[in-house]
DNA sequence: GGGACGATGTAT
DNA sequence: TACATCGTCCCT
C-alpha cells in the first residue's frame, strides 16, 4: 500500500465536492477536476486516486459524445442532474467512469495518480485500468458522486494543465480535433 | 433477429 | 498490428 499524500493526512476526512461544482460547462469541469480526489469506500477500506487526466464530452451536438445518439436507456443519465456517475462498458471488457455535467454532457476520468489503498502494482493510467484498480463497475452507473461510497473530494494540484485532442474518437469528424482532453502536465500517471 | 462497432488494453 | 468480448444501436 502507498502512503497517504500531503493533502490527505491520516485522520483527515476528505471533503466532498458539492453539486454546484458539477453544474458548470463540461470544459470547465474537466479542467477543475484535475487534482481532485476520487474516493471509493469498498470492502471496509478506502481507495483514493488523484485525477490527472480528463476528457470533456460536451453534449448531443458533439459527435464523439454518446448523447449524440439522443436520449436512450444508456444515455439517459447524462440528461439528469449533474454530479452523478455515467459508467459504461467499452469493447466488451472495460468500464469507463464519467461525471455527469448535465444537458447530455459528461467528463471522462482517464487517469489517476495512486494516493491510498491501491495495490502497489495497480495501474491507474487509462480509463479501463483505473476502474479496475478502484473497483468501479456497472453497479455505480447513475449513482451520486456527492457522497460515499464512490465520491470526489477536494485535492491539490502542483503542476500546470496541458490540453489536446481526445483519444480514440477518430470517427467523430471535426469534433475529433477539438482540444477537449486535459491533463496535469508533469504527471507520470497520464495515459499513453 | 442479426450485424457492425466501440471514449481500451494486452499480446504478438 | 491483431484481437479479446459484449452492450448498444440500427437495420432488416
Amino acid at each position: 500500500m502507498r502512503e497517504l499524500d500531503i493533502d490527505l493526512r491520516p485522520g483527515d476526512e476528505p471533503i466532498a465536492l458539492a453539486a454546484a461544482f458539477y453544474a458548470r460547462p463540461p470544459l470547465v469541469v474537466a479542467r477543475a477536476l484535475l487534482g481532485q480526489l476520487l474516493v471509493h469506500d469498498v470492502g471496509g477500506a478506502r481507495r483514493v486516486g488523484r485525477i490527472v487526466e480528463t476528457e470533456a464530452y460536451v453534449g448531443p451536438r458533439d459527435l464523439a459524445c454518446h448523447s449524440a445518439k439522443g436520449r436512450t436507456p444508456r444515455t439517459e443519465v447524462m440528461f439528469g442532474p449533474p454530479g452523478r456517475a455515467y459508467v459504461y462498458l467499452i469493447y466488451g471488457m472495460h468500464w469507463c467512469l464519467n461525471v455527469v455535467t448535465g444537458a447530455g454532457s459528461a467528463v471522462l476520468i482517464r487517469a489517476l495518480e495512486p494516493v491510498a489503498g491501491l495495490a502497489d502494482d495497480a495501474r491507474t493510467d487509462g480509463p479501463g485500468r483505473l476502474t479496475r484498480a478502484m473497483a468501479i463497475d456497472r453497479a455505480h452507473n447513475a449513482r451520486s458522486l456527492l457522497e460515499p461510497p464512490l465520491w470526489i473530494a477536494f485535492g491539490a494540484r502542483r503542476s500546470p494543465i496541458a490540453r489536446g485532442p481526445r483519444i480514440g474518437i477518430d470517427y467523430a469528424g471535426a469534433w475529433a480535433a477539438k482540444p477537449y482532453r486535459f491533463w496535469v502536465r508533469d504527471s507520470e500517471w497520464v495515459s499513453r
